[in-house]
DNA sequence: TTGAAAGCGCTAACAA
DNA sequence: TTGTTAGCGCTTTCAA
């Protein structure tokens, strides 16, 4: 309106049906038809206070905003300010678990919460992808990374991490450096063992899995100790090393029956599951209780938010989630009474 | 070397610490330390086929980049072309479907394949968040968005998504404008039928979903067509309407006894997972087979791959993928014998 | 064979 | 209250 300016290759109509030759509306575009200067629609758009706008300044720029169909354009604010929005998410197995998308799920969530967007990338556990992913992830200027491993265990830290922020996801260092978010596997292992035992029961089996892991050793101990301070006396026998999939617990049920357990502590659903098919298949309907170890997407959760610093970090920069056990009598029975919803 | 150019900043050592006030290393450095100008960087980076540089200009920028850690800056490349990698996919449901990992995955896969990286927005079905996703994937200036529903249905197209390329993955759009890749209803049916006569069956009940959609109709005369041309009649009393979930198919069990069918074929997995245990229940191993119409990620990665404009596309825009039939005589064994693996 | 410089869309001093 | 301008890191003519 006030100034005159070159034009700017073809002007381009306001409802134009969307297509190839489309071309980018600016905030150039917005100031122009608002007779304003570009600055001024940046101090629009992001109401900055401080700015005394006008109000009827402020007014013709909205509209041509909505005139035009303006969009700001994320990548040139990342380069203005250094960092983007994102946060990458690497992980080496998205595929092949079932809950996977609850997961992703919950760190997005928490996210966007916080005004980020997840990059994610699953390597499989395959290292040329993972070097591959982590690059990509930096070269978008992510605001950290979240490396996350399907089950809990020491992990190798990647050398390129270190160009920026990030934080382990269900695995720690083994040289305790870096920040890591971790399952509590005793506590785990404790309330599992004290929901059954609230329930009565002295004949408690533990099917753990048979990787070593902070799993392992851990709920072993969380079992032990429960059993110990409800007065029980630990029974080796009755602790089985089973896969820790359906097979596993499959396979376990004829232990189970031989101990004469009248309640059963999985190492998880899975196990739990075979375990079931293995009892109906032999009749049985014993024992009474499941308890598995629950799975949850907190680690993830917390990650994230570590990540942005939004929590207080311990001093030895591991968190230690508490894990959530689930009284499965329901894996017992038939999905009409009451039955397994999903996941969990 | 050659030119003396004022200092920005302090300059960083290599190799240092990555803490939070790591300076970003650019391609600017990068020719002060090779000597050369930022032009030959980019051109050395890029390969740039017709940009004549001396072998041992390459090799001074490779060393500068190498010595300098260098990581080309994907926000400032995305600036100059406009248009960035990113590919968004916009599901209705990821939280709550176990297979949506591997779907995912397989989006990711086929996107990476071609250089792009998948923005992932769950909205579970809230619109308020699906038009925050779209608005954050134009801003990201993505090169385009898959917009998929978790079950094959209609689906209004959000007026956005108009602003860039877009494909709709496992719905189409009433007004049949649209780029869509759906699954073939019709032919997943007849296949899954046409396994169970192959197997010798003659009275083959069919667990129906009761929602009504392009499935529902499709497999009913997928299921129909097989039969006739197989030469049997088909018979609406072997048509089984269920909730198309585990509940569902338990509940179908004792119909399926009723009716003497020696062969199911099911809605889905869930169903046939349901039907197996009220079967079960009732001490029967009837049916001998059961068919499951396959779930895949086929669907999604054809949507990459329409969206990139890899394959030829019909006239009507309509891709229609084929839907795998799976075979589930092991969905009535236990785990110990051949089991279902994780998912599918 | 290489360098200088313009410009991608935006923010943030600094002026006016 | 608003405008001018200098970059952010990179690609890409056009010159040299």
């Amino acid at each position: 309106m006030t100034s005159e300016q070159p034009p700017r290759a073809e002007p381009v109509a306001a409802n134009q049906p969307a297509q190839q030759g489309r071309r980018l509306v600016t905030m150039r575009d917005v100031a122009e038809a608002a007779g304003v200067s570009v600055a001024t629609v940046s101090l629009v758009i992001n109401d900055k206070r401080g700015a005394r706008i006008g109000p009827e300044t402020r007014q013709r720029v909205r509209k041509a905003i909505r005139d035009l169909g303006y969009r700001p354009n994320a990548m040139a604010k990342t380069l203005v300010s250094g960092s983007s929005k994102f946060i990458g998410l690497v992980a080496d197995a998205i595929a092949s678990t079932p809950f996977a998308g609850q997961i992703v799920h919950g760190a997005q969530d928490e996210a966007w919460k916080h005004g980020y967007v997840l990059l994610v990338a699953n390597t499989e556990g395959d290292e040329n992808v993972e070097t591959d992913a982590i690059s990509m992830m930096l070269e978008h200027k992510v605001r950290g990374i979240l490396y996350s491993t399907w089950y809990h265990r020491p992990a190798d830290v990647p050398k390129p991490l270190h160009e920026t922020d990030f934080v382990l996801v269900n695995c720690s260092s083994p040289d305790g450096d870096a920040q890591a978010v971790v399952p509590d596997e005793v506590q785990g292992g404790r309330t599992a063992t004290e929901i059954l035992l609230q329930h009565g029961h002295h004949r408690i089996a533990f099917i753990n899995t048979t990787t070593p892991s902070p799993a392992r050793t851990g709920r072993l101990q969380g079992y032990r100790e429960a059993l110990e301070a409800g007065g029980q006396t630990f029974d080796a026998a009755l602790v089985i090393d089973a896969q820790p999939d359906q097979e596993g617990g499959y396979a376990a049920a004829e232990r189970v029956l031989a101990i004469g357990a009248t309640a059963v502590f999985c190492h998880n659903d899975r196990v739990a599951m075979g375990l079931y098919d293995g009892l109906k298949e032999r009749g049985r309907s014993i024992p009474g209780d499941i308890a598995v170890m629950g799975f949850d997407n907190q680690e993830v959760i917390a990650g994230v938010r570590m990540l942005l610093g939004l929590d207080e970090t311990p001093d030895d920069g591991v968190v230690r989630i508490a894990c959530p056990s689930v009284e499965r009598a329901s894996i017992a029975r038939s999905p009409a009474h009451g039955h397994r919803t999903g996941a969990r």
